[in-house]
DNA sequence: GTCTATAATTCGATAGAC
DNA sequence: GTCTATCGAATTATAGAC
């Protein structure tokens, strides 16, 4: 077996471990997670884990970060910011392989970690798009409404699972909330 | 000593114990809260604590209830309704005697059970106050999208924290919100 | 690289003295 | 009614055999 075999090997038992926290700490959030339950659905030895990633808390930092990738709004149709604004959100979310997002709401109203994290993604993602758009003006104000509309939205969609959330077709969501974004963002 | 006054002895004890739990599961939700940091704030002793609840589970039971206290919508000025509605649900979060909402925000992401008393709440009080208003037509989808910015906002200023939501002066997110759900209940 | 065995904590809960 | 002492279970993490 050459070094290039080995590694392989490796980098699969960490691509398997790193698949299942993702989905143990987006399904149960952070201190409902064990290593153990992680260990489990990877398929893998528990103390392999802790020799891969050090500890439950690398990990889980490895893990807890998540990039929104907003799109260049000053390029999209000022009237149509509010609909772009819910529709890109909904995709990023729906992405599984930014399960990022998930991990961090559902830990953050317990975890301090996640909570800062999530400040961060607001400070550093967030500010800026919205700042682009309607200028500097009430930006972190007009941010923070933006936020608190479509955190929340996640919040009752995908945690929460409120019936009627869930079950409400997504271009019905777009258009509604579309409609609130496009006021927060542009005052109109 | 008479029974009156063992009586008062005894409740004082379980008064302690009910206002120390509601700060620490309010503080750090129901998995990060301990019994002994419980004890702790109530300058008891742990054992207590079971003694007079049962278990760790039932005591959280008991404090994760929430009665949004909703003023008959019926009656309020159909322009005013958006408004009124914020107004209310701001005043009910920050009254100190209500914190069971805390409590189950703070606990619902990680737990079901608590997320199962939210879907509760929605259901039995948020629902049939957004019918009377509206009408029965999409009343759920109304309310559902009601409650994604009215959660998402009380996540962001009380439990995440987010600095814009937290300076923002509450008659200001009176009205930017108050419009909101004024379009989402009445449709205009 | 992997797993067994186990250390070291921490937690909820109980038993029993006072 | 209250507290001391402790149990038993679960958890993260480590040591060391293979």
């Amino acid at each position: 077996m050459n070094k290039a075999e080995r590694q392989t090997k490796s980098d699969r038992t960490r691509a398997a471990i790193i698949a299942a926290a993702q989905a143990v700490f987006a399904a149960h959030g952070y201190e409902r997670a064990t290593v153990r339950d992680i260990a489990v659905r990877a398929a893998i030895d528990p103390a392999m884990i802790i020799r891969y990633f050090g500890s439950k808390d690398e990990l889980f930092t490895r893990l807890a970060v998540f990039d929104l990738k907003l799109p260049d709004l000053s390029a999209v149709d000022s009237n149509q910011i509010g609909e772009a604004l819910v529709r890109h959100f909904l995709s990023q979310w729906e992405d599984g392989a930014n399960s990022g997002l998930t991990i961090l709401l559902r830990s953050a109203a317990s975890n301090e970690y996640a909570a800062e994290k999530l400040r961060a993604v607001f400070v550093e993602q967030v500010m800026p798009g919205i700042a682009s758009v309607g200028g500097r003006a009430g930006a972190a104000e007009r941010a923070g409404l933006v936020s608190s509309q479509l955190l929340g939205l996640a919040l009752c969609r995908y945690v929460l699972k409120l019936p009627p959330l869930v079950t409400m077709h997504r271009e019905s969501i777009i258009k509604q909330v579309g409609k609130t974004i496009q006021r927060y963002v542009t005052g109109r």
